[in-house]
This record gives C-alpha cells, sequence and structure tokens, in this order.
DNA sequence: TTGAAACATGAACCATCTGTCATGTTTATC
DNA sequence: GATAAACATGACAGATGGTTCATGTTTCAA
C-alpha cells in the first residue's frame, strides 16, 4: 500500500474507526498509547514525533501500535476527538445553572484557561490540526462556535446583550481567549493574570452590552 | 554533518545568515526560490513540503538551493521576516495620518484583512512557525503585539480609550482579528462581509470607549 | 583571450520513518 | 490442561527527504 505519511494524496483519509480492544489488557494498553501520544504529540509537534517515540513512552513495541490504530494520523485525530470533547465538556459545565451572562462569560473564560493549563500538550496539538487533517481541524472550531452561538443568541433575546452577528461575536470571543490564553498560559506557564483577565472582561461586557 | 530535519536538537537554529547574491543573475534565482517557497509552503504546509517540490517549482536543481539557503528552515524563516514586515508595513501605512481611533481601528483591521486575503500562503505559513522554530513565533506576535500596544496606549492618553491593561487589549483585538480573518478569508476565501465586520468594529469599539 | 569567481547541476549519501509480517506469548473459556 | 482468540514483538521492507559534493557552465574584469 505504501502509504506513508508524506504521501502526495489524502492527507485526510476518511473516518476509520480505530480498533476496539477486547479485554481489559487490551484496552490498558490502548489507553498507554494515547497517553504517550499525548505528551510526545505536545512536546514534539505532530510532524516531528514519530511512531517510535509513542511505542518507547508507551513501553510497548513498535508494531503493538499498529493493533490499536491504523497509523499516525488516526491516533492523532483520536486525540483531537477526545480533547475537543473534554474541553467543551468542562465549559458547559462550568456555565451550567448561571443565571447572569457576565457569569457565564467569567466562568467559561476561566473554564478556557484552567483547561488549557491542564493540557497544555493539547493546547499545541490543536495548532496543528490545520495541516494534518483539515476538515478535523474547521470541525474543531466550527463545533466550538455553534455552542457558543447558541448562548449569545440567548443573551441577545433576553436582551442581555445587544442585536449584532452571534456568529461574528462567537469567533471573536473565541479569538480573544485564544490568544490570552496564548500569551499567558502556553507562553509562560501562568495563570492569567487578574489584571488581564479583568481587563478582557471588562472589554467583552462592554462590547456587548444591551442599550 | 547529519543534519537531518527530524534532527533530535537544535530545532531552531541561531541567526544563520543566508548567502548574499553577489550578482543579479544571482539576485534573481535567489527570488525564485523564495516565491516558490510562499507557494509550496503555504499550499503543503512545511513539513509536507520538500526542497525538491521548491526547486522544482523554481526551475532550478537541488544543489542550487544550497547556494542560496543554507537549509530547509532558513528559507521558511527568511519568508516569515519578511510576510512579518510587510504586513506591519502595510497595516501602518493604512493608518499613518489618521485621526480619530475609530478609523485607526477600521482601516486597520480592513488592512489586515485586505492583506492575508493577497497572501492567503503567509497566513497559512504563520500557522506553522510555532512548530518550526519557536523563537521565530514569539518575536512574530510579541512585534505585532507591541506596535499595537502603543497605538492603545495613545488612544487612552487621548481619551478614545478607557484605562485597561494596554497589553491585554492588543492581544484582544490580534486574536479577534486572526480568527474573523481565518473564518471568512482563509476558508470561504471570501472578504469579511460587511455585517461580521460591523459586528467586530462595534464590539471593539464599545468594548473600549472611555466615558 | 584568459582565468578566477560566481553560479548551477543532479547523482548519491545517509538518516529516518511508516507500516507489515511471521512468529511468539498471554488470557479466557470450556 | 487444551485450544483458540487476543495481544505483543521487533526485524525488515519500502520509501522519502535533507544535504553534500565533484563537476560543469556562465559571467566579467583585466
Amino acid at each position: 500500500m505504501s502509504t506513508n505519511e508524506s504521501n502526495k494524496e489524502a492527507p485526510a483519509k476518511g473516518q476509520t474507526k480505530d480498533f476496539q480492544a477486547k479485554t481489559s489488557r487490551g484496552e490498558a494498553t490502548r489507553q498507554k498509547l494515547l497517553d504517550a501520544a499525548e505528551e510526545i504529540f505536545g512536546e514534539k509537534g505532530y510532524f516531528r514525533a514519530s511512531v517510535v517515540d509513542i511505542t518507547l513512552k508507551a513501553g510497548v513495541a513498535q508494531g503493538t501500535f499498529y493493533v490499536y490504530f491504523p497509523g499516525k494520523q488516526d491516533i492523532f485525530a483520536e486525540l483531537v476527538r477526545e480533547l475537543s470533547h473534554n474541553l467543551r465538556r468542562e465549559i458547559s459545565q462550568a456555565v451550567s445553572g448561571l443565571n447572569s451572562r457576565r457569569e457565564v462569560e467569567e466562568r467559561g473564560f476561566a473554564a478556557f484557561f484552567a483547561f488549557i493549563k491542564k493540557h497544555r500538550n493539547l493546547y499545541r496539538i490543536m495548532q496543528q490540526v490545520e495541516f494534518v487533517d483539515e476538515d478535523l481541524y474547521k470541525w474543531y472550531y466550527r463545533r466550538m462556535a455553534q455552542g457558543y452561538v447558541q448562548g449569545v443568541e440567548a443573551a441577545m433575546e433576553a436582551g442581555e446583550f445587544r442585536r449584532l452577528d452571534p456568529e461574528t461575536v462567537a469567533y471573536a470571543l473565541m479569538g480573544i481567549a485564544e490568544f490570552i490564553g496564548m500569551r499567558w498560559v502556553l507562553w509562560e506557564g501562568k495563570d492569567v493574570p487578574a489584571k488581564a483577565f479583568n481587563t478582557v472582561m471588562s472589554m467583552v461586557m462592554e462590547g456587548l452590552h444591551a442599550d
């Protein structure tokens, strides 16, 4: 088949379902591989990371990798889906039950920053999806935006935000979060300082306030 | 020396100055290589692009590449510096002589969107610097932020913006621009629609207005 | 015209990497 | 404890790509 990574075609092959482990032993090995992959991809980036790196870190033989994943792209994609899912879950948990839109934005941003601090590897992983699997990359941001749009629309409905294009608002807020997170969490490994956090909140709430 | 791309160490080697052509013929070849590299890197991404791709597109032999650039990383870095410089120049030209801060932001955002529309390849190039040369990547954003901070501070001084942390404001605005540009220019190849542009401006100006 | 410097060439070297496979080991079930 | 399925192994095939180098060609000043 000769499907090398640098093959000219099909950088994003279809939804190849990864193998499912049939015993708990197999499941454990699969998980070891995923954990190792998360670290390796985060450290070296997708392209500089090799399958050998992953199996070495996981403590299994090279061949074992292919028992659980069809290829390097597939374990990466799985990681991305996992990350995306967990991130959205944590944010939605953080804001569930909140009443004012200000609180929602505050807790939502805080949850995002907390998540990327805990998963700096995965933050870096997200930045590479574009060049590994273009569709997955767009899916991630669209999915994220989609959830945001609903909240923004509801806030407009409720008169907490004034009427603006909700999708644009969603992308703008995502951009703010990503850049502020990059500046502090990714680059410095710190929490976003209060001064910066307050500035963001002030900009956002003033920028969107009703009346 | 065996310095392969996937070498374990020194992903970012020091400021290797590229060779300087000594005749106009040499200069022309060097430029052909740079132009080809811009297209190839933009299309395939840094890691999937090969030096052969570049020389093929430039219409020169493989060896010729190394007459002008010490290696693949170096031509990429040169491209990034060139892009960064041109982008900052276009924006600063677009806003020079403007009086109100609102106009500055409007023209500045518009210039940014126009630039990335004209250089979609380079937009994609910027997204990869992180994994090719970490220092260069931070340098690019810091440099960009730095210029923005000055403008924001001046606007606060002049009472057009209220007092907030200028650096945070700069990163937030950069994040907005990048995400809105991604959504429309990069993904759809279109200009940012008026509705989206107006929403952005409204958010930004309301978010930062003095009172 | 001549000779040296600049430029150009492309085959070949060397390292690396992904994915395969024939073979072994463990586990679970009866 | 026998047997088959699941799991694990690591050497190897097949391919790619960055970089080097010995050699050839062009340019240009003296």
